[in-house]
DNA sequence: GCGGGATATTTTGAATACAAAATACAAGAC
DNA sequence: GTCTTGTATTTTGTATTCAAAATATCCCGC
């Protein structure tokens, strides 16, 4: 009889200390430009420095942090030139997943995105900005699905959490949270019509008009 | 008075590491899906374990090496699947660059551009493939420095080491060598009238085609 | 008191050592 | 002869150790 395989999760601590790093990083608790003392965060999580080193080096490769050679480790700052970079970046990559998602969306996620898009709707007029925020953030993990690309998905996850640290320090302003309102209606509809193109275009100036916030807010 | 710092170059073991095995797996030398024993490289690069674990960990980051726990490491292969994943974000992000360069091309850049387009033009004529590439990339590096996007250039350069595997298996048919001279045509047109928007379509459309004709090849 | 330089301490880079898991091998049961 | 099961070997994961470089401290001359 052929069985299927089955992957026994057995994670090195090299993994668990990644993630723990990254929560640390992305939730502002390491603070951007503050040097890590690698025997320090040893004694913190009480592993040795072999398998500190290789997260270090795993999170330098995300950009979380900035390795500098015989000088140690430091969190990566973010500067608004940073943010300046990433966002076209995130711009293109979330339009292309806009893109190729009409090409597969079903019914069915189609009436939950109209479910997601009522609760976004609702959560705004409330002043609910965790719900928001969530009803943000499942509209896209819906399109990312749906676009069926893997790769992309782990691009835009990786370079979300370069910028999500930005994203903490403000918070959405009034007439932004507005705005934004309006773009996922019609973020909606371009999904409803599937038309790709259009999805892509208005998820792209989504993001650009995400990033003209931001650094308003940052500037003052 | 206040001197520029200046970075010696005292780079760790690990990155020449990185490094060379890059070149090992990019140029097919380490055959995709071949298993990596770690002390046989350690014998081969006369280095300890350490330095070259850390250097499989930044090559997973890359997507050239797959780390299954408690099993070692291995060459990533490169499926089909892999490659329609890839170009797609490729596509994606030169037509980014193409827009952003638009925005910044001086005179200069594009009488370089005319040059190499000259060049690239006579290879294909003389049938010279080498100088038909390094026209090719030439121009590529002018488009994306004239970006000026660092993020932008290094993640194109990280794609690109996943995919370059899969060129190297397959020459330019003589048909598909033919139609991308005449894609560089417009390519260099839209440059010339600095058309950002048309030159990210034609760059998208281009390695698009260039997908193509590499699954038509890697097919039979 | 301040600056320069020698020395001590810390910290990183790399090698080695040890433990646990996976693979290879061999002996015995059927 | 083949399959199972127990054992030996290899290989990986982690800790520890050692060396070299960087940083901090202290002492001395001025």
């Amino acid at each position: 009889m052929q069985l299927e395989p089955i992957a026994v999760a057995r994670r090195p601590l090299h993994d668990d200390l990644v993630e723990h790093l990254r929560d640390l990083i992305v939730s502002g608790t390491l603070a951007p430009g503050s040097k890590v003392q690698e025997q320090a965060l040893c004694d913190q999580f009480q592993v040795s420095r072999t398998p500190l080193r290789e997260a270090l080096r795993s999170l330098a490769a995300e950009g979380l942090v900035v390795l500098t050679p015989r000088r140690g480790a430091a969190i990566a700052e973010i500067t608004r030139k940073d943010l300046e970079e990433a966002f076209p970046i995130l711009g293109a990559l979330e339009a292309l997943a806009g893109e190729l998602a009409c090409k597969n969306l079903t019914d069915a996620e189609i009436a939950t995105a109209r479910q997601l898009q009522a609760e976004l709707v609702e959560a705004h007029q409330i002043g609910d900005l965790a719900g928001y925020s969530a009803a943000n953030a499942a509209i896209h993990t819906l399109i990312l699905d749906a676009a069926a690309n893997p790769l992309l998905t782990q691009m835009l996850k990786s370079l979300d959490g370069r910028v999500r640290r930005a994203r903490y320090m403000v918070n959405l302003s009034g007439v932004r949270w507005s705005a934004a309102v309006a773009e996922h209606a019609r973020i909606f509809e371009a999904m409803e019509s599937r038309n790709g193109d259009v999805l892509g275009e208005i998820l792209k100036d989504h993001i650009a008009n995400k990033l003209n916030a931001l650094i308003c807010q940052l500037e003052s």
